[in-house]
DNA sequence: GAAACATGTGTTATAATATTACATAAGTCA
DNA sequence: TGACTTATGTAATATTATAACACATGTTTC
């Protein structure tokens, strides 16, 4: 779906800080979370995170997180990024599986062939409590 | 995964109001489109909008487009809205298609039983060309 | 009907997220 | 070097969404 298959790319100095923030942070974080955790390192405006963002996502590095507005690092070494990926969210504890296997990418074919779409991109979020969080929460 | 299986709801005016919107635009709407478009009708302030959408997805009957922070119209006559349904959307002519069969519900059971998670919500977007634009866009 | 409660409304202000526009700098390649 | 693309800095602004408060309407219970 989307190109990719990055080896060996070198990140700027703004990308590179942004990954690293995501990748520490371990968690969905907001662009305007990052620009705080950044203005230490010199970052001023929201422009310079979506930026960087935006070409850590291209690159497959990153992800965005469409029903949190909010952004994570991409979980495999470099994901293939066959845009098939699937991210599953507790919405207690924030921790955030990405799933990205066969019956992801078999699943968007076959809803692409039905509706006759060329696909080009894809979101599937599913949310809910972890199976930590399920056992506390007896409310 | 949700409750919903709505026979007769008494919506009320400001809820008719955005619904009646929502179905005529036939299309994704965002909130302050849909605003202008009831200012004729008294509307000022975008919580008017947002109060109504709310009730309207509780209810099943208008649907939140997260990667396009827009709403639309269920397109079933009142969808069963048992949570699992998909969006294909075309990103040139707008054309929603929404998906509401065993497949979408059969692979979100198994994503969440992969994942251990006990689902709430889903979002499933797949973005690209129509049949129709897919032919037209040979650029 | 009156008291108590929940739900819906109107309104103002503000928060949170994202982009436009323009000027400058740095990397790439003929 | 010159031409070109890509990245950057910065300010301003656009877009989307919510908080807080006052008031009204509806429903249930006694």
């Amino acid at each position: 779906m989307k190109k990719s298959v990055v080896t060996k790319v070198k990140l700027t100095r703004n990308q590179s800080l942004v990954l690293d923030s995501l990748i520490k942070a371990g968690q969905p974080s907001g662009a305007y979370a990052l620009l705080d955790t950044l203005r230490p390192h010199g970052f001023k405006a929201p422009l310079q995170i979506y930026r960087a963002l935006e070409q850590l996502i291209d690159l497959g590095l990153a992800h965005r997180l469409e029903s949190l507005n909010a952004f994570i690092a991409c979980s495999h070494v470099s994901c293939e990024s066959s845009g098939a990926t699937a991210f599953v969210i507790c919405d207690k504890c924030e921790t955030v599986q990405e799933i990205c296997d066969e019956s992801i990418s078999n699943f968007l074919s076959s809803l692409a062939r039905k509706t006759k779409i060329r696909a080009s991109k894809s979101s599937i979020e599913l949310h809910g409590l972890c199976n930590g969080c399920s056992a506390v929460s007896h409310s």
